[in-house]
DNA sequence: CGATTATTTTTAACATGTTAAATATATAGC
DNA sequence: GCTATATATTTAACATGTTAAAAATAATCG
């Protein structure tokens, strides 16, 4: 398990910014990249991106929802969304209806297609977060969560 | 603190992927988005974006590097970095020569106007960083950081 | 030396991130 | 019912992420 030199330790540059390797932006982003490393090749197998498997794999999950609930769930602006879920619907994976009782709003569902994409990379994509899980300590990997949670929602 | 209540807690679908809001993947995105969250509005007010802010940032540490050195140390990829050096070299944040040794190699160096940047942002980066160290703990983000080394690190 | 291979950077093409503004529909108050 | 305000989604414009391939230069090896 490897041990970091904490700033502190080496008493380095008190003026400059951090050390690059030490500031959380670039660790949070470093630890992401370092996780979605293990996906993102199968889900390129699968021809769907990242954003995309959380859209369809949050209807499987949730059946219809709407535009802003996916948004929140997703983690996904909805500019962002919108590209997605027009892709998505192109091509089959989900379809796309209005609210009757809110025209504003577009409810989203998933279609056979996108249903067929959670059957084939469901397995897989348990299967990689379980190996990583199995790597890293899952008893580590709640603490994280807990630890990550704490840091989205400090100010609130 | 807020304490979520660990996967194992509330017996949940085993065969459907995780809940959504405890997978790494968006936990440590949301995580990143809310420390950037912090950040951007005050990078913004003075035109430049975080990745613009990491690349002028290391040069005023490092001085002169090429572009593989910023690309590690900065954690940008090549296609991205070759779009920023564009874009800060037109803005005359910094300047751009051939290596004379190494054809192949660009070396970056930060101009008089990036060294004002810096000069701005620098002290106000800091005190956000150090309101944000204050209210999550900084033994927490020690522990934090060490966490996420470790994961970025797992295959290595 | 010359051809092959490796390395560094750039380009291309498409997807997403980010902010602001536009559009469409609902809701609240008068 | 009309108007002002609020909310949901989309569009626009620009920046970055991602992968593959191209271009330029170096290094290797016969």
């Amino acid at each position: 398990m490897s041990r970091q030199k904490s700033s502190a330790e080496h008493g380095q540059d008190a003026l400059l910014p951090h050390n690059t390797r030490r500031s959380l932006p670039i660790a949070l982003l470093r630890a992401r990249e370092a996780v979605m490393g293990h996906f993102r090749p199968m889900l390129a197998q699968h021809e769907i991106t990242e954003q995309q498997w959380r859209v369809i794999r949050i209807l499987a999950e949730t059946g219809q929802v709407d535009a802003t609930e996916m948004a929140e769930k997703a983690f996904i602006l909805a500019p962002s969304l919108t590209r997605i879920i027009r892709s998505l619907e192109e091509r089959g994976l989900i379809s796309k209806s209005k609210d009757a009782e809110d025209g504003r709003r577009v409810l989203l569902e998933i279609a056979p297609a996108g249903m067929k994409v959670i059957a084939e990379v469901g397995p897989e994509s348990r299967a990689i977060y379980a190996t990583l899980e199995a790597k890293y300590g899952k008893e580590r990997v709640e603490k994280l969560l807990d630890m990550l949670d704490d840091l989205a929602t400090l100010g609130v």
